[in-house]
RNA sequence: GCCCGGAUGGCGAAACUGGCAGACGCACGGGACUUAAAAUCCCGGGCUCCGAAAGGAGCGUGACGGUUCGACUCCGUCUCCGGGCACCA
């Protein structure tokens, strides 16, 4: 081979750093690159990553997502479809109060400073976004329509206030997120125990639509399993009988009955106790009557709190406390012990069960540590022997059970419901184990709730053209007390719209969840300043094709996004039910079996990566490292394969656009195979 | 505790319906080419033991048990790891 003939070798080096420089000037400077088409024939597709919360820099979980999301965007540009490629900002939350404290810096200034950074590694790492459709929740350009949502909702009776519990601080006087307990104590004063304090709360009506939201678990084949099945969990549909236990001896001001749910009313006859959840309204008038049991009762509250938030709450054992009362077995007038016990919780069914320790495994543990007595009253069908107590199988015949024994178990439930029902001690009843969703929070870093509270008036909507209700900037953020909203006159005194008179504005801010709640049909129409969005355009762009993120978001945000879909159709604003048709959950990156997280120092961050091996092996790697729906332990020696498998592909390219110096020639369709002749298209 | 996942070589994994476990790739080792390196090409490898070698034997898919002619796969019990549990987002 003469000097001539031998390949440049110089220009065949892949050398991302000489490369990338150029390319990064054009993807920084020109927002029109990946801009969604509006007036095409082309079919469309609407691909769409979870918008990242801006805590302050990228981390490799938002690399795999975007990296994922990306890969899908530009295939699907390049068959041909119009694709929706945005990208947007979770700006409002907790972390940006604590960053203001920590750094003096207002909590807008800090967020908007952790969205330009991100938006430059977002575009430094070459992520295929339409930018020009950004959306930042922060904003009031955003916030305004959370707020027209709200005062919809609360037209249409889905808005309401309700009674409800807090975690509070007595040292701080201040509300605490779940986050900022730990072990039952203020993170901030450990010896400081949290309490549980009831404040007066905003709730969505979710459970109006909560068997809406299962049917939709059984339609939706582009979900993974694993998450329909977490949502049909979440949902808890049960069916089953409310039944009212007589209090006996003299009723007190709670009534004279106990209300319980139960989904096995066929095993009444076994019911050998009543228990009570520690927070049920009767318990109160028993301590009254019997102030030996406060004591036990506050105990266990505090217990129960402090074991949830360790997150540990299989760790308390179970345990109650016998009442000195009795209720009557409206089946068999028998008359049963009333405790109160550490397990039975307020917010599912009554609050209140009758205990069946022969059939039920809870019951049986707690009947056999107090010695209550366990009496079956179902027998095992077709089977030679009866199986060990507790039996919870439904495949039996009832025994012990009066009128109804020999009875199968399915019928005995119809039959002993239509039962209570003709004497009125009972109904049938669904039970969820969905709670409507408190959306209040008394924070500073959110949307204010648009409703106002007029003396003469009660509460009052803020009218729709006084939108948006702005969050004021010149606030002082401390550690200490309620919320800086409360303490700023220019805010919270208002006008009534009714009456005219003397107002005063809602404090408390919505949970973020409300912002991630329908992002996606805005960045459809994000520029829109006369309504969240066109619903023509909205008809066009939905649902999404392809939803990406994190399995951590496998619940909460997904069932909120079905919810709001749902609503904003009956609105008519939409005429999709759900909003997106498939639903992709990657795993999670973590390093050395670990979460990566600040706290534990093992945090890889994508700049280091880029500067080291370029983008395109950054984003190819945490494609290739681990298949994209498991967990991604980060090693760095794969990366090195990918920077290699780049090289060749830039070798190959390279020596292809430059024929007459490459050893190589043009291939000769003749002498290639079938697979080779394939790729020649 | 409850709900949902996961565990297979040095590493990422594959085996889709119960039929040769470890495809494919990464990293690595040996060789060829080169003055040398990179690149490229060829070869190698689950573990243990026997054998100079060709080759052979045993063990092996988190643990224990079961079903089956046959189990990574099905059933039961359990361990460990990850996610969620409603105010982190």
């Amino acid at each position: 081979m003469t000097d001539d003939q031998k390949p440049a070798v110089r220009d065949e080096r892949y050398d991302p750093q000489q490369i990338e420089p150029k390319w990064y000037k054009r993807w920084l400077n020109d927002e029109t690159l990946y801009e969604a088409e509006s007036n095409t024939a082309k079919p469309k597709y609407y691909v769409l990553e979870m918008l990242p919360y801006p805590s302050g820099a990228l981390h490799m979980g938002h690399v795999r997502n975007y990296a994922i999301g990306d890969a899908l965007a530009r295939y699907m540009w390049m068959n041909g479809y119009n694709v929706l490629h945005p990208m947007g900002w979770d700006s409002f939350g907790l972390p940006a109060e604590n960053a203001a404290i920590k750094n003096s810096t207002p909590p807008r200034q800090w967020t908007l400073a952790n969205i330009a950074n991100m938006k430059a590694q977002m575009k430094r790492l070459g992520f295929a976004y339409d930018w020009k459709r950004e959306v930042t929740t922060c904003l009031p350009e955003y916030y305004r329509w959370n707020q027209w949502f709200f005062l919809k909702f609360y037209e249409r009776g889905l808005a309401y206030r309700k009674k409800s519990k807090v975690n509070w601080c007595p040292e701080c006087a201040t509300v605490l997120a779940n986050e900022q307990v730990a072990g039952g104590f203020c993170w901030r004063h450990e010896t400081t125990p949290v309490i549980q304090k009831e404040l007066e709360q905003w709730f969505l009506r979710i459970t109006n639509y909560a068997d809406e939201l299962l049917a939709g678990m059984e339609q939706l084949a582009g979900w993974p399993e694993k998450v329909r099945v977490m949502q049909r969990n979440w949902i808890g549909r049960s069916q089953g009988a409310e039944v009212d236990f007589k209090l006996d001896g003299a009723a007190g001001p709670y009534g004279a009955a106990i209300r319980v749910f139960t989904t096995r009313v066929d095993t009444i006859y076994g019911a050998t106790s009543v228990q009570l959840a520690p927070e049920h309204p009767l318990v109160a008038d028993l301590v009254v009557a019997n102030p030996g049991l406060g004591a036990e009762v506050a105990a266990m509250l505090a217990e129960q709190k402090k074991a949830r938030d360790a997150g540990d709450l299989g760790d308390i054992e179970k345990h109650g406390v016998f009442t000195g009362r009795y209720a009557i077995n409206p089946y068999n007038a028998e008359k049963v012990p009333i405790w109160v016990a550490n397990y039975i919780l307020m917010d599912y069914g009554t609050g209140a069960i009758m205990s069946v320790p022969a059939h039920d495994e809870r019951d049986f543990e707690f009947a056999q540590k107090y010695g209550i007595t366990i009496r079956p009253v179902i027998e095992a069908a077709g089977v030679s022997e009866q199986p060990a107590l507790p039996f919870t199988g439904i495949n039996g015949r009832l025994i012990n059970s009066g009128p109804f024994n020999g009875l199968v178990c399915e019928e005995a439930i119809r039959k002993m419901t239509a039962h209570a029902e003709q004497q009125g001690f009972g109904k049938t009843a669904v039970t969820y184990r969905l709670k409507d969703w408190g959306v209040s929070r008394q924070r500073y870093w959110g949307t204010p709730i648009p409703m106002l509270y007029c003396a003469r008036c009660g509460i009052v909507p803020v009218p729709e053209n006084e939108l948006p209700v702005i969050l004021p900037e010149n606030v002082e953020i401390t550690l200490a007390g309620a919320s800086p909203l409360t303490r700023t006159p220019a805010f919270l005194d208002a006008k009534c719209p009714k009456c005219g008179g003397v107002a005063r504005r809602e404090t408390d801010t919505m949970d973020t969840f409300v912002d991630s709640s329908w992002y996606f049909y805005r960045y459809c129409d994000a520029r829109n300043d006369r309504a969240p969005f066109d619903p023509a355009t909205v008809a066009y762009w939905f649902p999404i094709d392809q939803y990406i993120g994190g399995v951590e978001h496998a619940i909460l945000h997904l069932i909120y996004s079905r919810f709001w879909t749902k609503v904003m159709r009956d609105m008519g604003l939409v005429k999709n039910s759900e909003p997106a048709e498939r639903l992709f959950t990657q795993g999670m990156v973590i390093k050395d079996g670990a979460k990566m997280s600040k706290s534990l120092g093992n945090v890889v961050a994508p700049d280091e990566m880029v500067a080291r091996f370029g983008a395109d092996s950054a984003r190819m790697y945490s494609l290739f490292a681990a298949p994209p729906d498991r967990e991604l332990d980060w090693q760095e020696t794969g990366i090195e394969g990918v920077q290699r498998f780049l090289s060749r592909v830039y070798r190959l390219v390279v020596r292809h656009a430059k024929p007459e110096q490459a050893e190589w020639r043009q291939p000769v369709p003749a002498e290639l195979g079938p697979v080779a002749r394939g790729l020649q298209r």
